[in-house]
DNA sequence: ATTGTATGTAAACAAATTGTAAACAAAATT
DNA sequence: AATTTTGTTTACAATTTGTTTACATACAAT
């Protein structure tokens, strides 16, 4: 079960949070300003950090930097939430450290659907750098890719999509899957832009590699 | 059957809270204290406790972390009872490790929805990804069915219908029951169209595989 | 055996999904 | 700024999947 940290000053926020993260299944623990947050990180240890920017005492992202600095915690995701209207403080709080943000009024749906994406995005990142099947190589760390021993060159976005499907030879991603995992909560493009990286992989690699789920998605052939 | 701890030092709640999960048919066991509570979380290993925060001898919350410390029983579903007037308890309560919790005055019918709802949650999170009946392998995750241990190819339909009919094998799903958990509630297919994707199941699997129940349904030969 | 109802099935038809080339747009590189 | 690379969309073809039809067949009740 997932561990949760929710730093806000208002108790109504912090009471909606609560509710709606821990009806789905997380474990929350909560404080009221930042540096009650960073006394209940190092005791909680949590996997994901919600806490707003303003707050008295100390900031959000002062705290975040403070987190950031400990080596224990140097990777724990942490999340923002702004007023809608503060644009200018996105970028300082991406530049904290931050992982993603959330502008506030906030919905109870996009917050869920944000925090669980941002949990299993975590996940992938961190289960491996380094994957090898059939014929493919993906190194993470060098960015590259190996068929057959040999290099061949990936872009971005088809990297990233390699990697994903490499991640779990065999299971069936939806286009939902690859859209949330690889272009990310927030950003839309059309069904067919998938399609047609699908099919760039499987020029690259070869053509029965992936295999096409009618209805479904993609997956590698086990 | 799902069995239900109900904590509480109040008789005429603990009656009322019984009566209306037992009709729904949970099996019961109560306790009047938090002691007492913890004492048949032990003997019984309930599903789900639900546990009034105010009582004597041991209080819900004390009784909460100490069972959520029982390794045992970190995942046993809790739940809580509050008054609707203390707003704040709920975030210490959801601190304790509760998994949802009801204000008072309990209404039984958002009280057994929400006892229900939280078991499915709790459900779907456990769910089998996998059947194996005779000899047909499902795997949901990898989209694929083996005969035999061979691998044969299923279009969505026929998947989520064999997956329906192997999630329970041997007992009958009625048109009815096949429309609204294959098809979904607000779609309308002819009567034939069922057979028709039957069929096709008996095709590729073998002819006796899916047995025809006159006048009601379908089943898989136990 | 006859009748009526429910199911089986092949084939026709309809709908949905995906593949793909090519044009366009955006970003990175020189 | 020009060029190259990468990413996205479009429009349509090809294919697969899903549904209906129309009739055959099975089966139980009378």
């Amino acid at each position: 079960m997932k561990k949760i940290l929710i730093v806000d000053d208002e108790p109504d926020i912090l009471e909606f949070l609560s509710y709606n993260l821990q009806k789905e299944g997380f474990k929350i623990y909560t404080a009221s300003d930042g540096k009650i947050g960073l006394e209940k990180t190092n005791k909680y240890k949590p996997d994901l950090i919600i806490a707003d920017v303003m707050m008295p005492n100390m900031d959000g992202i002062e705290m975040c930097e403070k987190i950031r600095s400990n080596k224990d915690f140097d990777s724990v995701l942490i999340l923002f939430l702004t007023a809608r209207s503060e644009d200018y403080t996105h970028i300082a709080v991406l530049e904290s450290g931050a992982d993603d943000f959330i502008s506030k009024p906030i919905k109870p749906k996009l917050l869920v659907s944000k925090v669980k994406s941002i949990l299993r995005r975590f996940e992938i990142d961190n289960k491996k750098t380094f994957y090898c099947h059939k014929e493919v190589e993906l190194d993470i760390a060098k960015h590259c890719v190996k068929i057959n021993g040999e290099d061949v060159p990936f872009a971005r976005k088809e990297f990233d999509l390699l990697k994903l499907l490499i991640s779990t030879p065999g299971k069936v991603f939806t286009r939902r899957d690859i859209l949330e995992q690889v272009w990310g909560t927030d950003i839309y493009v059309g069904d067919r832009t998938i399609d047609v990286h699908i099919n760039r992989l499987r020029d690259k690699i070869y053509q029965d590699y992936i295999k096409t789920i009618k209805g479904i998605g993609y997956k590698l052939t086990d």
